[in-house]
DNA sequence: CGACAGCTTGATCCCGCTCAATAGGCGTGG
DNA sequence: CCACGCCTATTGAGCGGGATCAAGCTGTCG
């Protein structure tokens, strides 16, 4: 996928029209979002915004992976947000990034410029509405994440992390049975650590430690096996099947 | 302050009037509010809502100290929200609550039931429009702890923590000079530790440091002084003047 | 007075950090 | 082809910050 081949294509097309800002718009907002949009891609280590910097468009992730992080003067890193295609960058009227936006994977994004963006969103409800309903599932996940960062072993976030992104996959690809689970880390041990409140050599340690239980199990770095996800569960500190929202 | 007194009260005198949910309404959407609402007190300790339980309200902190926290079946606990006068409690849309949320101190909360704001919410955009941006400030607030737990020390927890509440304190009472600030701590040590994401006994063991290093000086328990702000502010791992987001 | 909640302080332990060495993959260049 | 550097990851040894267990203090309420 390249920039040429995407900018040819109409958001009814689009791979997160359902899920993004723009889900809950209709046939005539859509098309004005259509000739407003635009792409930008990013290869997986780029910075796509650094903290401090005037922010002069908005976005969703159309594919790929990206991170919000802080950083402390002495090098301290935290990685406090994990955007996941249709996530949604940037906030309306806020003029400076407060984070560094990196791009974890190669990277996909739809844009809009702000202003013009801010003046879409005060005249169509469907986005503000959409864009309250994302930023309380934002918020959800972030008290979730307060939980382990605060509270859980290393193994537990270990565990956990490794559960979300499987739950991911599994509903992506909407495989329904209990078969074992396959999928790729899209984290390198160094990600995995700073998302994680972790060293990256306390990461690799635990991950071995899961792979010698038969916990997991790896093929070359990042290529995992669950072959009893239950297993994974009642290693990650959370009750039972992962209790709903709503 | 008691029930009496506060079910005679309207929204035109109301001591949160100009930052809760209802601060873009103009007079007439305001009218409305004013005959849907309805007062409820707390007194410290006592839960406002449990994890898991149906809500049938949400509503507006008025005045006091309520805190959304998370336990796990081990009953390792961890505070992910601390609620402050003007703040939010409740989704629109959602059912059931996912976490406890639990009086601080003593609590006054303006409250609607949950039905009918969420039907006025759909009304009307000046509310919408606020609980966005409120919720994007919790948001930012959210990941801000993150960092916290993540990688903080015991030391920089509590010197920030302390940090925030003073400043809180300070912009309460338009206190403008660089005198020493004055107040009383709104948390108990163990909150403080379910806050922090630390043991009681590493809380008081760290107050005392700081309160033997002279950075802080204690009255009691709870009485805090402290003689240089930018001292306390080196020692909490944050850069310079707390950088202003916007 | 005793019971109890909130807090402090001490002694000890252990999980995760730090420092360090090694291994494997991959692209580049001789 | 191997040599080399670079990057990512694994594994080991030792240390220390914060947890754990425990004792005692202070103020309040009945």
């Amino acid at each position: 996928m390249n920039l040429a081949d995407l900018s040819d294509r109409v958001c009814g097309e689009c791979p997160i029209r359902h899920r993004a800002v723009c889900a809950r718009c209709d046939e005539d907002e859509q098309k004005v979002l259509d000739t407003m949009k635009y792409y930008r891609s990013y290869e997986a280590g780029q910075t796509v915004v650094w903290s401090g910097d005037r922010m002069d468009f908005v976005g969703s992730v159309v594919s790929g992976i990206a991170s919000l992080t802080q950083t402390m003067e002495d090098g301290r890193t935290q990685m406090v947000g994990l955007l996941l295609p249709s996530d949604f960058v940037g906030r309306p009227g806020r003029e400076f990034a407060p984070y560094d936006v990196i791009a974890t994977t190669d990277l996909v994004m739809c844009c809009f410029r702000k202003k013009p963006f801010e003046t879409m969103m005060a005249q169509t409800p469907h986005i503000a509405q959409r864009l309250l309903e994302m930023t309380l599932d934002e918020l959800d996940a972030a008290r979730e994440w307060m939980l382990l960062l605060g509270r859980k072993t290393a193994r537990e976030k270990i565990a956990s992390l490794i559960a979300i992104i499987a739950r991911r996959d599994a509903t992506l690809q909407l495989k329904g049975g209990d078969g074992p689970l396959v999928f790729d880390l899209p984290l390198t041990r160094v990600a995995m650590s700073d998302y994680l409140g972790l060293t990256l050599e306390t990461v690799s340690r635990q991950i071995s430690a899961l792979r010698n239980e038969g916990i997991i199990q790896l093929e070359g770095k990042r290529h995992v096996t669950i072959p009893d996800f239950q297993r994974l569960l009642n290693e990650s500190g959370d009750d039972a099947d992962g209790g709903m929202l709503n």
